[in-house]
DNA sequence: GCTCCTATTGGCGCTCTGCCAATTTTGCTA
DNA sequence: TAGCAAAATTGGCAGAGCGCCAATAGGAGC
């Protein structure tokens, strides 16, 4: 007899059990930081052996990482969206879009943006960064249109601090509250309105001064 | 006879040893992360046994949060040198003499700005939160004379997010080699003289016009 | 030269990570 | 429906790092 003795515990297919494990793990960092975050604690949480998550993810470290790519495959700029119109409201629409997912995203996006450590982690910076400067690239495909010239250094570089600028101030509405998320909106507009019609120009200028005094 | 058996360790004074194992804290912690440095790492290379770095500090932590200490004591932002001229003049100085501090800290300021993780760190952030702000209050000092109101919450907020256009453009300068030095200068000095002089001015009114349309 | 103060060492116990063999579950087949 | 084999899952072992504390050894003062 007992001839259903009741399974201790279930086998997941791969992927889900992955997944579960994942997004644990996803929270568990959010809330604090990597080292005070232990994978027996990661393991309690899912229900599964701590050897489980070896299996999967091979190092705690491994597993840090994935976290860290899942969270950034979320905008952390303000992504345009192709419509017509002039440049002011094709870039007040991606503000829009970009608060609008700040709003609904809010804790992973600070926790995403906002901690900061000491010393340098090569691999997670090459994965923030790479999403950065995807970023760029989307809002440069917006701006391309309206910019005679074609993509130069100092584009790249001018739109990349301006994603600088934008982080600070959706930290100054989401964490500090010192901005409403109006005041964000305008604030992003003519910023980038003020960056690419007048700051940019005068960047490019000190370039080309640079190379014509480099001849003889 | 033996007379003069070498000592074997040196005893020095209390503030000295402490300077000493942070000298090599920091040296480790700017070139690995948090996590990549034992504390024997650092005992190692001091010279001392491993207790004695919990003799000064405690934890292993403690250590690493003095760390952070000493390195935002460095200026992370444009500093104002209060001279005369115009608000422009004023500006281009602060803008320089924060961009040869730069130069001069290369790798430190890098260590302690470029790196990001996951998870807040709730002491670190509030410490590199500090040295910002006091940013923000040295540059708000150099504007005031030169702004009619006081100092409202939408000006600190406006410089704050000037900041973090500040860090990314000076990253592209040391770090993605994209801009000159030069640019990095006109960049900020063009920006700083837009926010202030035209962005400021439309979120404040955002903000007013809020507040009227609040009463009956 | 002796003594006392305290800087410094060395080692114990605990937790955490990485690894691997043993065990259990479950789909598939006869 | 019972048995088999593949794969998921567990549990425990070994090494490393951290926090702590009693014991030791410079070296300054008397």
């Amino acid at each position: 007899m007992a001839s259903n003795p009741a399974p201790r515990w279930q086998r997941l297919e791969h992927d889900e059990r992955r997944r579960q494990i994942l997004v644990v793990a996803r929270r568990l960092f959010s809330e604090r930081s990597y080292a005070a975050v232990s994978t027996s604690d990661i393991a309690l949480e899912a229900g599964v052996a701590r050897g489980l998550l070896h299996h999967y993810f091979g190092t705690k470290r491994e597993l840090y990482l994935e976290v860290v790519r899942a969270l950034v495959r979320m905008p952390s700029n303000p992504v345009p969206l192709h419509s017509g119109g002039g440049l002011e409201a094709v870039i007040g629409e991606s503000v829009d879009r970009w608060l609008e997912m700040l709003g609904r995203n809010r804790g992973t996006w600070l926790a995403a943006v906002g901690a900061q450590g000491l010393g340098r982690d090569v691999e997670v910076e090459a994965i923030l960064d790479e999403a950065r400067e995807q970023a760029v690239d989307r809002l440069i495909e917006a701006v391309e249109p309206y910019e005679a010239a074609e993509a130069s250094d100092e584009l790249r570089a001018v739109v990349r601090a301006y994603s600088g600028l934008a982080e600070a101030a959706s930290l100054e509405w989401l964490h500090r509250s010192r901005l409403t998320r109006e005041q964000v909106h305008t604030l992003l507009v003519k910023s980038f309105l003020n960056l690419i019609g007048d700051v940019l120009p005068a960047v490019e200028g000190e370039s080309a001064a640079a190379a014509s005094s480099a001849p003889p």
